[in-house]
DNA sequence: ATAAATTATTAGTCGTGGCTAATTTATTTA
DNA sequence: TAAATAAATTAGCCACGACTAATAATTTAT
């Protein structure tokens, strides 16, 4: 029998947390139900299930930690997130701040054959609308060598490269003041103790939230722009 | 609140289950049960909570029958169903015989959004790849002359325009002997007794199963063909 | 080292949507 | 008309995946 939507979703959120730390802990069930909106103890009882089925290991007050059976189908459902993301930009006519609602949806719905024929359709694109890596059919995912916006020095001109976590309304308000992907962007300055960026897109000059702007993920190798 | 899955699928199958049968009768609960492969008991169990949400009209042992409510959804659930279906055909390379399946599940997950921007995107097409009409935003359904290609003499010239409720192996096999949306067939003879009939597709001559002619529906206008 | 805070678990409940078995109601048929 | 059959319902059960409230275990801080 395949995955319910409820083990996929646990399986990405896992993927999702423990992918920053380095591997050094187990994912707590805490942050499992509070990124997933649920209670503590509801986490509890579904994660001796998947622990049952091989698809975590799990110690109580060290965490849990994916086996290569619960990364594979974690690294499925976010193929599927990021090429039905693509697919909606690319040939439906979809804005970068209404596919995630659909995708969290759809990748419930779409069979590896559709996803396949989708990504073929795109051309086998390595990156989603938010310049995220698509994993390929085998789970291989790009490592990125992207650094945030945040760690730049006043000056520096860079080339927006990605996207992390934002809701609707903030990429809505991203894409107003004219950035994309791509984008090149001058960070004329950092005010201190974590304050407001000021940047520079395109001619225009715009104040940016500090956890907005670490958000912005951009290539190491810079002056990429001319 | 939305309707969940196991609504949609019931409201479908009454909806499919009441349109033949031209508003005499109710659809019985056991006929339910046999079309969605689950007890009757499940059906009554059910009916019961459809009827308080105002979707249907229940009385015992005559039959249910939809509201004004409870035929849009299902109305909405066919459009769907039949604008995925076009849409992977169309777009994303699926052969007749594989959409079901699929649309099976998506119709589900997709937002009216969604459905309308493939429905755009293709140009708002009337049919579905087996010929249905793909009902509009309002629920409006075209009416369709068609009569089986079973009730038609010896030596009628017809045009497919529609084949109905036919496993995807069938449907394999016919798109093997040629046939598809539009083809032409000549009627050369009918066994007597329902029994099958021998018809001819492009110079080959083939002999057709009745209850596989009869899902046949072909335009009453004759000689379409040249 | 003990108190406080965090983390996790258990027990018991709920809604959804299935199931079987037994029963009731209608409809046929003999 | 009575018996057989078919159709529908009720009662009681199950799995899933959430919930709250209460409890237990482990860390962290004082």
């Amino acid at each position: 029998m395949s995955a319910s939507k409820a083990i996929e979703d646990y399986l990405k959120s896992i993927y999702k947390l423990e992918d920053p730390q380095l591997g050094e802990k187990g994912v707590h069930t805490s942050a499992i139900a509070s990124r997933l909106g649920i209670a503590q103890a509801s986490v509890s009882n579904m994660i001796k299930k998947l622990a049952e089925q091989g698809y975590v290991e799990y110690a109580p007050y060290y965490g849990v930690s994916l086996t290569e059976s619960g990364r594979q189908l974690a690294l499925q459902m976010i193929r599927r997130h990021r090429v039905i993301e693509q697919y909606l930009v690319e040939r439906l006519g979809y804005a970068w701040d209404e596919v995630d609602e659909e995708a969290e949806v759809l990748e419930h719905a779409v069979s590896d054959k559709l996803v396949n024929a989708m990504w073929l359709a795109l051309g086998r694109p390595a990156y989603d609308p938010h310049g995220s890596p698509i994993p390929d059919e085998d789970g291989q995912i790009l490592a990125q060598t992207l650094k945030p916006l945040t760690e730049f020095d006043e000056g520096a001109q860079v080339q927006l490269a990605r996207i992390k976590n934002r809701s609707p309304e903030e990429l809505r308000y991203l894409s107003s003041i004219g950035l994309k992907m791509g984008s090149c962007v001058t960070l004329k300055s950092k005010a201190p103790f974590n304050g407001p960026l000021m940047i520079e897109v395109g001619e225009h000059l715009h104040a940016l939230d500090y956890r907005m702007a670490a958000a912005l993920m951009v290539d190491v190798s810079e002056a990429l722009c001319v």
